[in-house]
DNA sequence: AGCGCACTACGTACGCTGTACGTAACTAGG
DNA sequence: CCTAGTTACGTACAGCGTACGTAGTGCGCT
């Protein structure tokens, strides 16, 4: 009977260990690190189930035991670093410390530059995600706003950090990965957009342009609009 | 002879004809809107290099011509969709301005769910992305700030909304795209977290859940995010 | 005018992917 | 103790992006 039923699967609510059988030989968080490991090393794309069964010792299928489709090996990664957060006791500035969580969710992904690429497609509430929320909100606990409103606050500012930081990451590794220098892409990326300009189509954007002189300050744009988006939660700056 | 020159590739660089040879059988355009439709209707998997020469009834290998890699294939479909943005006169209120053509980005979002799981890896200036980059400017022309502050606010603004509806197609689909139906997966997830908060271990998220009476107004959540950015840049409401 | 070459077209083939399926070994619960 | 539910894993399949080779076409130059 009872074929597989085809049962809605969150990786987080099967259990790990179900007492019948043989003791499975990893954890979790064996698969989760030898995963992480291989993005770091080689990249997301370096992740696959064969790699991954290969860096743990064993046949790709396997694998199959713990973690049902290659998604919640995702989930599994996502989760494993979650576990880098530091979990500070909340200092009472409740813009100090979000600023504070922002930075070092983009530290983490910096270390880790595959997990802006990641996070669209994983739908979270792994416990260290649950862990990382539950601090958040100890921070935010001094800010007199309905609950609501701090949960979009984080969700806001989460998905900033992400948009910015993968826009870092991707402009560094498209230097990395390709077979031509950052400087030859900019080249030939000045030179398109030069001609773009010349056109006279885009006078405004060619203004912009022409204001800023030297190369752009990522990191200083992405304080920024951390500065602006804390702006529109705090009830003092208005 | 000289081997093909590794030189930094912007598919909007090269030309799209050259002279000499047979005449193309498509244009840049007859290609991305193939893509499209199969995107569309099959969803982003669906756009492969075999299936998108199926459907301009060409061999696989012709389409390499006209699209080097598979990512500018990609380049070329955002670019088509960006052609779908209505290019309105300004009307003298920014704030109104913008909103609207965030609105209209997430109309054409819905309508091309595959558009936010793309934007991450396209690095743009595409033509269409370049004359909508100047109609936002122009949009921005009543604010008195300088040139960058208002493409920093463009480019808040478009993460927010990428994001955003990202959140809202990934959410959608995941219901549709699985063998169990949104009821199922959602009441797994439910108890998956209440067994989690009646572990006591998140007391504030606990509450914050408690807090919200029916479902989440995505719609809502983003609105209000739009309105949050736009504060944080309005001169007027600090 | 006509030659040569850059271009288009496309079939074949390679290495890689996720994973369905079948079989053998193992162990805890009834 | 038996048996049912696991773990382990080799094999196999369909599908992917794309390198490469060959044949045909027509513009630009001499």
């Amino acid at each position: 009977m009872a074929g597989r039923a085809a049962v809605p699967e969150v990786i987080w609510a099967r259990p790990e260990r179900t007492g019948r059988g043989p003791k499975p030989a990893f954890t979790r968080a064996d698969i989760a690190a030898a995963a992480v490991r291989i993005a770091d090393a080689d990249g997301l794309d370096g992740v696959t189930m064969r790699h991954v069964a290969t860096e743990l010792g064993c046949g790709t299928m396997s694998l199959y035991n713990y973690v049902p489709r290659k998604e919640d090996l995702y989930e599994l990664m996502i989760d494993a670093i979650g576990a880098e957060h530091e979990m500070f006791e909340p200092t009472g500035d409740w813009r100090a410390d979000m600023l504070r969580n922002a930075e070092e969710t983009r530290a983490i992904m910096h270390r880790h530059t595959w997990v802006p690429r990641l996070m669209p497609g994983v739908f979270g509430f792994s416990p260290n995600t649950l862990r990382y929320l539950e601090h958040c909100l100890a921070c935010l606990e001094p800010l007199d706003v309905p609950a609501g409103t701090k949960t979009e606050l984080i969700a806001l500012l989460n998905g900033v950090v992400t948009t910015y930081t993968g826009n870092e990451i991707a402009t560094a590794e498209r230097a990395r990965s390709m077979p031509w220098t950052a400087e030859e892409e900019n080249a030939v990326r000045m030179a398109y957009l030069g001609s773009q300009i010349a056109t006279g189509a885009y006078p405004r954007m060619t203004a912009a342009f022409m204001e800023q002189s030297g190369p752009v300050d990522l990191e200083a744009v992405f304080r920024r609009a951390l500065e602006r988006v804390l702006d529109a939660f705090d009830p003092e700056s208005r």
